[in-house]
DNA sequence: TTTTACATTTTTGAATGCAAAAATTTGGAT
DNA sequence: ATCCAAATTTTTGCATTCAAAAATGTAAAA
């Protein structure tokens, strides 16, 4: 297995809240799962902790990395002037091709909500985003974004959803879908901010982050 | 020696260009250098190949990691949007203690400017775009900025500078801490964009990472 | 019963050893 | 002399080992 398939599977553990955050890693368990040794696993570890995703504690062993609420708006922050970059960029750049296949996303997207299916909706979401970001044709961009939103993903996911949260949200991408089509960048970039201020406000709302703390003071007492 | 300091110095030998772009990173010589085995060195090589500083290939050992003109056009974009959140949050929530502490970095950065001290100029020119991301208070985007910067951190201070280019980037610097003593975010933002694109177009038309494309053909050859 | 000092076990962090892959050198054929 | 193949050396990636640190358990004293 290539380092940076390991790298890949362990987030994945992370990501999917495997191993909830800021509980222990079990270096051993992971070795014998991976069928590595530690040295490699190890050396994986070290890169999700710059990733953000692991605390490394010295002597201590790891951690999967729990956000607070400040952690969670900040990174809410820089996602926004990400995607508001993104979309202008995208508007310089993308082509009638990907136009239409983000509208193709967004009317998928669009069914699900119709069909109430929330798993499908956030994917379809999700697809759109990061059509956006790949539109701008930058990588480095692509790369920050992904690292960004890795890190909050889980906490989007699991905020409840109203119907009337959920209805403004498909409105905003209908907003989203039509500035790009129109390719008005400053557009874009304004309601894209907007939808991510919404959501971010929404997330701390749910005490997301605080409920983790809550739930950790309660598994160390 | 912890890991961050294996990481931290061997970061700072990469950006003294003490290794070149393109060279190959000597695995015995820096074990030998930094007293540490093999293990915690890869580990540190691991991390900074997640940064961009290193690139990692297989069965062929790593090489500091060399910009194409297109990954210094990105890189510079991308730190183009960071600076312009920052100049926005900053201008939201920065104090006035913090203001002064910019206006004596700029005073002080004038006064290189005066005495034709180009490398003191650069540091104070830091100082500042890192005072204002500084004053963004958000560790998330602090750390993106770092390690955006740090990677177009040789092409920029390599560039030639000329005395016209020279006395445009500090009147735009007077802009840059005008916009800031007025709090105007949008203001702010708008002139750290333009200041990045005019740096970026002198670092492009330099042709610095051609440059050092050839000087490793050449090498190769 | 609770607390504290000590011994034991476990876990961490790093050095070493080993097998596989790549680079280099050597030797032979053209 | 040049080119190609095989042997040798070097380097890489990982497993293992070892010392130090932390966690855990135990027993004695308050």
């Amino acid at each position: 297995m290539l380092h940076e398939e390991v790298v890949g599977r362990i987030r994945a553990i992370l990501l999917d809240g495997e191993i909830p955050p800021g509980a222990r890693i079990p270096e051993r368990e992971l070795c014998e799962r991976l069928e590595i040794s530690r040295t490699p696993l190890r050396e994986a570890l070290k890169v999700l902790a710059a990733e953000g995703l692991v605390q490394l504690l010295p002597h201590r062993g790891s951690r999967a990395a729990k956000l607070t609420d400040k952690d969670m708006r900040d990174l809410f922050e820089v996602c926004q002037g990400l995607e508001a970059l993104a979309g202008e960029l995208a508007c310089e750049r993308i082509t009638d091709v990907e136009i239409g296949a983000i509208a193709a996303a967004h009317e998928e997207m669009v069914r699900h909500y119709r069909d109430g299916d929330l798993i499908q909706y956030y994917r379809g979401n999700r697809a759109i985003h990061e059509g956006i970001v790949a539109a701008a044709g930058n990588p480095a961009l692509t790369g920050l974004y992904a690292s960004v939103t890795a890190r909050i993903r889980r906490a989007r996911y699991v905020t409840p959803m109203t119907p009337q949260r959920w209805a403004f949200a498909v409105s905003e991408h209908e907003a989203i879908l039509n500035a790009l089509q129109r390719r008005d960048g400053a557009g874009l970039s304004h309601i894209l901010r907007a939808h991510l201020r919404h959501k971010r406000e929404e997330v701390l709302q749910a005490g997301f982050a605080e409920a983790e703390a809550n739930d950790l003071a309660l598994r160390i007492a």
